[in-house]
DNA sequence: CGTGAAACTCGGGACTT
DNA sequence: AAGTCCCGAGTTTCACG
């Protein structure tokens, strides 16, 4: 990176949290004019702080309701495979979340649906890949959190 | 909701997957004009389909390479404990994403930290919370996908 | 880093079909 | 609903202190 200082900090924090202020609002709540302000949110993009600026959009009412996590073993522990996955896993819209674990199974799913139906007929799809020996399904009864705000340090850390 | 069409589908898919195109650059992209297209986004962000837009940070840059996932049980099923659980976990910038999850164990949630030490802190501070009975924290070695764009139903689905 | 200002783009309202 | 016209506001980039 490229020295983050107490300033940069706090506007990836106000960023992180909504994208939609004006250059002026941002100036104002971090004590500098427009100028500076701007010129820093070019350098944090074009570093890659900020990877992207995107709309979070309602799952309820786009009718995604059902969250499931999917805990994947393998008996294919090489690198080739582990890169088909990664493709295959990419090209799965459902799929909005996939972890490599440590531990007593190798990946962690999130998958999101409208409903069980739905989630059955991705489940039947997803073991269609080769390679995967075991699908353990977990279903999500309500999200407590959701954020996409990082834990960054903030003053008193 | 309030029926969305086919080209407010398309504005959602755009949108959630960059949101800093102007007006027009979206007009252009679904085949309208300024003024209609901008009266449609106000329309999908009053009615809430639209939560928010914000900027998605990268969290090794930063410094918070680690995601470990904590299966939590506790033995107080009734809705005070739930309800005290969620504003716990609403204050603990660390949990990402929480879920109260069907089966086995109670609360799914997915803790960001700079490293295993730091989740051992983090892992402190939240046994201490009552009626946890049991903690089972897995750990993510990579993470092979994660993004913010939900499945919304393209054409040919 | 701040100021001032230029050039330009964008947002958003009024009005028409 | 969508399109056209338009003006004010915001953004972006200067030169300079």
């Amino acid at each position: 990176m490229s020295s983050l200082d107490a300033i940069d900090i706090e506007l990836l924090a106000i960023l992180q949290s909504d994208v939609s202020l004006s250059i002026e609002e941002l100036a104002e709540r971090v004590g500098l004019t427009k100028t500076p302000c701007w010129r820093r949110v070019q350098k944090l993009e074009k570093s890659g702080v900020i990877r992207r600026k995107v709309a979070l959009l309602d799952a309820e009412i786009l009718g995604l309701p059902v969250s499931v996590f999917a805990q994947v073993r393998t008996n294919q522990h090489n690198a080739e495979w582990a890169e088909s996955f990664s493709r295959a896993v990419a090209e799965l819209p459902e799929v909005v979340e996939c972890y490599r674990m440590a531990g007593e199974y190798d990946y962690l799913l999130r998958i999101v649906v409208a409903d069980i139906q739905a989630y059955d007929n991705f489940y039947k799809r997803l073991i269609r890949l080769n390679g995967i020996t075991d699908v353990v399904s977990n279903f999500s009864m309500e999200q407590i959190k959701s954020t996409t705000e990082l834990p960054i340090p903030r003053d008193g850390d």
